[in-house]
DNA sequence: TAATCAATATACTCGTGAGTAGAGGAGAGA
DNA sequence: TCTCTCCTCTACTCACGAGTATATTGATTA
């Protein structure tokens, strides 16, 4: 078995469409991931709510109960697709966390991560879900692993201001202000438009990290 | 009957559950805000598709059918908030655009007055409301009014630019920047907390107008 | 080769919510 | 007093969408 495997791999052979226990394994990952995308590209554009199991399925060409047999309920694609988000966030904030620099560099860099995510499709689901759409349970864990986020948004300006390359702003605030900005990007941003995400997050970036006051 | 009117307007009687013409017109307004404002509150705190007019109904202890005896249909509900949210943009926009002093003062006289009505049941509402919600003809409309006031956010930018008293930022991106600091306490202000909305508006405003970077 | 399992479909159930039909009651006006 | 209009209700209809029961097919395993 493992010397057929071995065999094929080094593709003598034709595809075979006889598939090994992994390729099957790796198969239903991948369409479990194409569902999610699916969904969470209809999520997005039309709402959680307005967009039906029935919908994601026309659009990859399937059937609802295909859905259901890799993944649970609707809220649970929903879930997913925004696990998927907050875990690209989240190791954005770790990098940021890790790096070296000034706090205002620190956070300027990671902003701008920040931002770019919000324009993937993942990363604009954890903006645009509401947390009422979710069950309690769902809610708490989405808002906790949020929070996780906006605390190193506040780490880094408090930094800053501690090494003197931040003006001493009202932490809580500023991190309110920064988020709302480099979210509603995720309402508004056209992934078909002339800018790319890169440029258009490091626009936004510039505005809201040196203000409108000259200087 | 004129002189029935005067009358009772002189408060020589005791209130009489008779009513006038125009009393009657006045008492249907009434309930119809009533039922506008108990709807725009569900709305914001559940979403618009997870409301059911029953629920509105039921808040105010009245039947779905009397909310269909003040409006046509529930988009229609939800335009009719939606328009007292807009209405409220207008008269601040307006108000800016005839107010004198520097560019900087304008925008920042206008930006404080937007963030309160951002905390504003109504004012809410727009920010919460995505297009594609509405009917596509409803959210045309919805979009240009929009567009209206980030007109004149834009042009407020510029003046500033042109008369020195704002640094020469990308206008669009500044625009942008500051709709989204500013729209977003319209989804985590809390209403009971300690902070005044005036308070929130002052502080934000000022996050943004001066940035990050020291001085 | 028989039993099993994975993937998919068709064709349901069932709840919910928008919107309506139609009745009843109460004040206004003739 | 009779009628009209306004307001509100109860009791529906109807569509839609989440989720399920079950059949089928083809490959895997014993």
């Amino acid at each position: 078995m493992l010397a057929a495997k071995e065999f094929r791999l080094t593709k003598l052979v034709a595809a075979s469409p006889f598939r090994t226990r992994e390729e099957r394994e790796r198969e239903r990952e991948e369409k479990r991931e194409a569902v999610l995308l699916a969904a969470v590209r209809m999520f997005n554009a039309r709402g959680y709510h307005a967009t039906s199991l029935d919908d994601v399925a026309a659009s990859l060409g399937i059937s609802k109960p295909t859905i259901y047999h890799y993944l649970g309920n609707k809220e649970q694609v929903l879930v997913e697709c925004v696990n998927r988000g907050l875990a690209m966030l989240r190791t954005a904030a770790d990098e940021a966390a890790d790096a070296s620099g000034t706090g205002f560099d620190r956070l300027r860099a990671f902003l701008c991560r920040y931002a770019q995510i919000n324009m993937d499709d993942f990363g604009r689901c954890v903006i645009l879900t509401n947390d009422e759409v979710l069950s309690m349970d769902s809610a708490t864990r989405f808002r906790a692993r949020k929070r996780e986020i906006d605390a190193v948004v506040r780490a880094l300006i408090a930094e800053g201001i501690a090494d003197g390359s931040i003006a001493p702003v009202d932490v809580r605030f500023a991190s309110f202000a920064l988020a709302g900005a480099l979210n509603w990007p995720a309402r508004w941003h056209d992934p078909d438009g002339t800018l790319t995400p890169e440029q258009v997050a490091e626009k936004l970036v510039d505005v809201v990290m040196n203000g409108m006051a000259p200087r």
